[in-house]
DNA sequence: ATAAACCCTGTACCTAAGTACAGAGTCAAG
DNA sequence: CTTGACTCTGTACTTAGGTACAGGGTTTAT
């Protein structure tokens, strides 16, 4: 088993049929020599270069972002601060998210905690709060919390 | 002034015209009355509406969540208890997306330290990882990297 | 009365990262 | 040799939350 067709390479890597296609056309994997009828066929290459994308992934990448990242592991002129450059930028991406998720969390625990749990819709904290308090929502949203 | 068109509803409220449409397609605002015309004529109550809209969306909560919160509050039989629930289990969604962030972040900064930022793009343990090192990337990525 | 500004419906488009066919051709096992 | 599994291309669909027309009708200010 020298070669892999399309199938065996995506069991193989853990990705759908489809994906390898759609990743074809997105230019993140080469596209495979055929066989006479047409079939793909792949390398064991593929497979790492599957791998590659399905890892960046899960750093947060793009497909996009991998994309300009595998160009670059092919540029002679490339340096390896480049490659770091990405990287710090993606982790500050990432705290930017973390930050608004972080004020969407201390909002809400707010309200929660104003909401007692008991009585009916009418009287809700949570829901006032919805309703008219847009700077108490604003502030806590923002993560700066000035008020008291 | 004591209707709106909906122009002056987009203005008022800080939204688009089409998302308001957008929004009366999705259930979240009543359909208004109309004039002879056909042309929309709002009360202040939507631009009520349509702030708690925003405001739920700055809180994390989608637009399909919304409509739940706000058939809840027009409800009798809802309870505080209900709403407080949907605002809990946002906040476990929310506390979700931010372990996951950090994770990643995690793995990323582990990288980039390891990373000189000299040499050629060649011997870059950025890109190193992502070729073969699969754990390592996995390990830091799901927040629970075991080997110190 | 006429031009600018507004509004109507309906449909298509956008991003991201795929997934799901339809309709055809090919390969492998029994 | 046939049947089932595999693959091909091309297109449409998915989620979320809108945005952008096209091609009409209406209102308002001058």
């Amino acid at each position: 088993m020298e070669s892999l067709s399309i199938g065996q390479l995506a069991k193989t890597a853990g990705v759908n049929i489809e994906t390898i296609r759609y990743y074809e056309r997105r230019g993140l994997i080469p596209r495979p020599s055929r066989r006479e009828s047409g079939y793909r066929q792949y390398t064991r290459e593929t497979v790492t270069r599957i791998q590659f994308i399905k890892r960046a992934k899960e750093l947060g990448f793009s497909l996009r972002e991998i994309l300009e990242l595998l160009s670059l592991s092919l540029d002679p002129a490339t340096t390896c601060v480049d490659v770091k450059k990405r990287a710090e930028i993606k982790i500050a991406d990432i705290e930017e998210k973390i930050r608004i998720l972080q004020g969407m969390k201390k909002a809400l625990i707010t309200l929660t905690m104003e909401c007692k749990g008991s009585g009916p819709v009418s009287k809700c904290p949570i829901l006032e709060a919805l309703h008219s308090d847009a700077e108490a929502v604003k502030r806590s949203a923002a993560g700066r919390n000035k008020r008291s």
